[in-house]
Formats: C-alpha cells, structure tokens, sequence
DNA sequence: CCCCAGTCCTGCGGGC
DNA sequence: TGCCCGCAGGACTGGG
C-alpha cells in the first residue's frame, strides 16, 4: 500500500522524465472498469499534448508531474498502483497478480526476463507516451483499480491540494507544527496520524512503526499526550519515513508494490509490529504483538512496550 | 469537531 | 477440489 516512502521511491524512480514531451495518452482495453481519470481521457489529452514535463514532485501519498503548461498531473496510487517506465523499444507486460515484465514490443509473450507463464495487461491502467528523454513511456498499473489520475490547472491545484485538503509533507513538519495541528484532539493518536489534512504521508502501516517506537500506546487520545510524547512521534514519523525511503520501501507477502524499477522494497524486513500478529515483540522480547481495529483499521502494538496511559 | 458506515475495486486465503 | 465469503485499506461522502 504506497505511503509516503513508497510514493517517494516511485518519484524518484520517474524523475528521469522531466524535459521529456508528452505525445499522448491512451487507457489500454480491460476486462476491468476504467480507470478513475479527470478530466475524461479525450479532453486530458488534448491539455497535456505536447506539454513539456518541468518537474515530478510529491505531496504526501500523491505524485505530482508538472506541465510547462502550467497544469499538473496528480497521480494517486492509493492501494495498488504503481508507476513504471519503459525505454526504446521496450513495453511493460503485466504477469498476472504480481509482477510487471518488460518485452519487446510485437512479441508478447517473448518476455525479457523471469515470468510466470499468465501474461495480460488486464491492470494496465494508463499509458502516457514521451519523447526526448530516456523512456518513452510512463506507465500506470493498478491492479485493484481504486486509484485515480487528475490534471489540474493551477488553480485547481490551490483547490485540491491545499491546506483544506492536505496538511503539511510528513517529511517537512515540525515537531511543534504536529504537536499544534493534533494536540487539543480527543481522537486516539493512531486515528489523527492517518488524517491527511493533519500532516500528509502517514497510511495505515508506517502509523503502526511510528507508534511502536515511539513506545505510545495507539488508543491514546491525542489530548492526553505529554510534551515529550509529540516529541518522540515526531521523531519517529521522520525516522521511520526516511529509514523505509531509503530502503524503498515496504514490499508485502502480497508483492504488489515495487518500484519504478520493478524491484520489491526492503523495509518490510525492518517491520516491529506490523502484521505480526502473535509474534514476539523484536523489542521486548517477552510480549506477543496484539492486533486492534480502529476506525475499521488493523492497528498492531505490543501491550508491554506501549502501555496505555494511566489516569491524568 | 468528531465518529462511523458505506463506497469504490480485485486478489487472495480461510472455511466448509 | 471448488465455491463463497470476508478481508485488505486510501480517500471520500453522507448522516448523526
């Protein structure tokens, strides 16, 4: 599921397309629903036609490719997608389930590459074709559909993206700046970090390590949090973040995330808490991780190292 | 302000 | 072995 380290990764995997020209945008034929697009293909092709690409940027869970136009597409991956490239002569096939495998174009099922034998292109969601740099395709796979690809003219951009909607990078807040935003909230800190409009990143599985770490117990109302409690989430929203970017992220026994570069991520390895129902805690030791349910989310702790606040 | 349930979607794993 | 059901959850919406 891409948060902020799996998005960042993705970025940084595609960042090789900015000086690149749009030529156009095509949604492959599926068995499966379109993908979510606005506006509708005909006239988001006609706007990015052409248009130079001057920056591939990210806010929170959101890539962001920035048009000499002034307009800018926003790619949401939400739970399965998946930006890739593909180069001179080389299309992206996708095996079923999994992995994206790259071909040539023309023969289908001579794969370059380990592949299952089930080929389709049943997830490929969206092809944006480039000129003028390294690859000439940007490529949108989503295996379950939910995600959603928007251009914006700028001032859309102020609309949708803006403090209304989406709090400051979880990367970029200050220690006061989250403290501030969250700390007179009787919501239980695990349910207020996961609010994009509080501070923009932090999904369902990074809330669970930030929180183990910072040795907090996840049903704590935010207004019961002491000074050196928002001290140490800080701390850990940043550490954790930066600590899963530079592992690329956080590749599942699902397998559906990977890279630009069609390789898994490596901070699944470094996972306290996180589906790890019933284990030992990595820190304690002696307690078993304990499985929750807030706002209809899995939450997972370890009942000794983050102990729920007595009273006051 | 906050909370909850429902919606979108498909793949997978458990239970029978 | 096959089938049905429920679960996974990011972002959003509508009702309380």
């Amino acid at each position: 599921m891409p948060e902020l380290p799996e998005v960042e990764t993705m970025r940084r995997g595609i960042v090789a397309i900015v000086g690149s020209r749009i030529q156009g945008v095509w949604a492959p034929r599926s068995r499966f629903r379109p993908i979510t697009v606005s506006p509708p293909l005909s006239r988001l092709r006609r706007r990015v036609a052409g248009r130079a690409i001057t920056a591939v940027g990210r806010a929170g869970k959101r890539l962001l490719v920035e048009l000499d136009s002034g307009d800018r597409l926003v790619i949401e991956p939400r739970m399965t997608g998946r930006v890739l490239l593909a180069g001179q002569g080389i299309v992206p096939i996708l095996a079923t389930g999994t992995v994206p495998i790259f071909a040539k174009p023309g023969t289908d099922r001579r794969l370059v590459g380990d592949c299952p034998p089930e080929v389709d292109r049943a997830h490929l969601r969206l092809v944006i074709e480039l000129s003028g740099g390294p690859a000439t395709r940007l490529v949108f796979w989503d295996s379950r559909g939910l995600g959603v690809v928007r251009l914006l003219s700028a001032g859309e951009s102020a609309r949708e993206l803006g403090p209304e909607r989406l709090g400051p990078d979880a990367l970029e807040i200050s220690a006061e700046e989250l403290k501030e935003r969250l700390h007179k909230s009787r919501r239980a800190i695990k349910v207020a970090l996961l609010d994009q409009r509080a501070v923009a990143g932090v999904g369902n599985l990074y809330a669970s390590e930030i929180l183990h770490r910072a040795r907090l117990h996840p049903t704590t109302p935010c207004n019961r949090l002491r000074p050196g409690d928002w001290i140490r989430v800080h701390a850990q929203v940043q550490g954790v973040l930066r600590q899963a970017i530079e592992l690329q992220g956080s590749t599942l026994s699902d397998g559906t995330y990977r890279t630009a570069e069609n390789q898994p991520g490596g901070f699944q390895d470094w996972l306290r808490v996180y589906h790890r129902t019933g284990e030992p805690c990595l820190q304690c030791g002696k307690a078993r991780i304990v499985r929750i349910v807030q706002a209809q989310r899995s939450t997972f702790f370890c009942p000794a190292c983050q102990r729920p606040r007595s009273n006051k």
